[in-house]
DNA sequence: TTCTGCCATGTGAGCGCTCACTTGGGGAGG
DNA sequence: CCTCCCCAAGTGAGCGCTCACATGGCAGAA
């Protein structure tokens, strides 16, 4: 492997020059920047990483940790946040907790930011909405930027996220124009911010609305629990004691479909149900299930753009912001209907 | 921060024998062992990737290209693979290509592979069952270990995957011994050599059983296509052509379901389903699918496994090698039935 | 013509580690 | 009591870059 003398012998000029070369200084003269990219080429040269970053104190790698598991949103996200940050030119390293073990979490978390910053990763993303994985990692002295996909601002902690509350109004409102008044919330687990801020945007309607709000159901974001309490709702949902459900995501929007289905209550003749994510399956449910959409991608850009303004040295100039992610949109399919007399 | 001289002089001892110490030398006495442990914790210290990178010409890190997206088994074996990497010491960098744009396709795995030679990684992973991916990975020199999850071996690359054909062949063998014998293969992206090794599966079975296969119907792996699909064969099951689907994926199966249930097909009276991956969502379709479980943490795994043994030097004793990722198995739930007389 | 001041390029010292050796001291064998 | 050897520890030379600075040459001003 040819390192940067070679290449400097090969064009006839010192390292140095070869470094300016590689580096696009612009005070290179163009006759000698081009010697220099023939003598690269020729010799298939590429910098060392290591070297480089032994050096210059500068890694350009940035640590990812998602205990998203393989769900569709921390997914996307990651996606996201990779495809914007390998632009910026930064690699990306990652740690994936798995999010069952809670024994063992806060000791994951701990390793995992160790692994990362042994490799000096110049800035932490942490994909991970729950309140665990916050507290974890606050736990954890990372002495570098850490940014979270989180929808709670603290100390110490930069947090870029969709609007979660706007979502969750705007679900909620459509039932309520829809005439439906005994809404109940399907919401997901506790510790998630994100949850806690859907489930605020719903109360937030629903008193509004002049009702007071039914107690909060809570899953933990599965199907199956989703489907659990979907037979719950069944009964009350023939007893008339509620119209509407707002779910706190489309997977256990699903599991409730599938409950609702097996007791023979009609969607949306009986109850209308919204979900939120719009996961690709969402259009296919039975019925094609009203959601809330959310571009993740958008948000793991958002993400790396926050990642190049933290890293920037103060008073340089800002780094091309991405442009925000997109508010959160209604997509009204076939799952919700008026509000039975 | 403190470097190994810092940690020498506070332990009273030389820089090598810190290194000593950090890399688990055996020679090292434990008294002067404990010494420099007690000086690591006291300066905080940490070794930098970066020289040691430099030095050893190891960098103790593998590059993970995936295409798969957000799907769940792209992601899922990415978990178990990070999670197996980063036991073994191992650090993940990744990029994440798009998988839409087939135009610039070969020209971002040119990239994605360019950005994790530039980190020197010792091998890399991909996660991308598509020929596209590996043809597009096969043009670019890696020069070093590369393993895929796929199931078709090739010159110069390692693969690594689940049994896709014992599935498929559960999977169509439960359709037969169900009494069905006008059974469609709904296939995924021909490219992908998992959907041909599903095909041939079924092939194999449906020929076994004395039928004339018939044509196989393609969609894209996406619940859409499954729906576009799943409106023709509607029709089709409505004049007694078919009376079982075999579907490449859930998602398609869930879209076909989608299209039956709108075409109001009864599942699994007039036609039964199976699916495949067995998805956490699949358990809660309407009806819940019939599919074939994959343990695709396992390949994760497995896929290490692979990489330490291609890694360690000739003759070196091998690693403890990951048990062998579990054969597909069958979940028989109430999509499929007895074929209608 | 001679001096000033850049602009393009070169020089050398690290960055923090590992590798290949060297060194010193104590126990076993004669 | 001396020698040999081995075990524990130390020494110094890089690994391939970047950073800070030094240098040379040529244009424009005096």
């Amino acid at each position: 492997m040819a390192n940067i003398f070679d290449v400097a012998t090969e064009a006839g000029v010192s390292h140095q020059t070869v470094s300016r070369v590689v580096n696009g200084d612009p005070t290179v003269r163009p006759a000698t920047k081009a010697r220099v990219d023939a003598a690269v080429s020729k010799l298939n040269y590429r910098p060392s990483a290591a070297a480089r970053a032994l050096a210059s104190r500068k890694t350009r790698t940035l640590g990812l940790i998602s205990t998203g598991g393989p769900l569709f949103g921390p997914s996307s996200i990651m996606q996201g946040f990779d495809g914007a940050a390998r632009q910026a030119g930064y690699q990306v390293s990652i740690a994936s907790l798995p999010t069952d073990d809670s024994t063992t979490f806060a000791a994951g978390m701990r390793s995992a930011v160790d692994a990362l910053l042994g490799q000096n990763v110049e800035a932490i993303v942490l994909i991970a909405p729950d309140t665990a994985g916050i507290d974890a990692i606050r736990a954890v002295d990372v002495g570098r930027p850490l940014v979270a996909a989180d929808s709670t601002a603290s100390e110490g902690l930069v947090s870029v996220s969709l609007d979660q509350y706007a979502g969750a109004v705007l679900a909620t409102r459509h039932l309520v124009e829809l005439g439906h008044r005994r809404i109940v919330h399907v919401g997901g687990l506790s510790t998630w911010t994100d949850a806690r801020e859907r489930e605020r945007g719903w109360r937030d309607v629903v008193i509004a609305a002049g009702v007071e709000p039914l107690p909060v159901v809570r899953g933990d974001w599965s199907p199956e629990s989703g489907y659990r309490i979907g037979l719950d709702l069944a009964d009350r949902a023939d007893h008339g004691e509620i119209t509407a459900v707002f779910c706190a995501n489309d997977q256990m929007a699903l599991g409730i479909l599938h409950a609702l289905s097996e007791r023979r209550i009609r969607v949306p003749d009986q109850v209308s149900i919204v979900g939120f994510d719009d996961v690709p399956e969402a259009a296919h449910y039975i019925p094609p299930l009203t959601t809330v959409r959310q571009d993740f991608a958008a948000l793991g850009r958002q993400i790396m753009s926050t990642v190049e303004a933290l890293l920037v040295p103060q008073g340089a100039p800002p780094a091309v912001q991405a442009a925000p992610a997109p508010a959160p949109a209604l997509v009204v399919r076939e799952s919700t209907g008026p509000a039975p007399a």
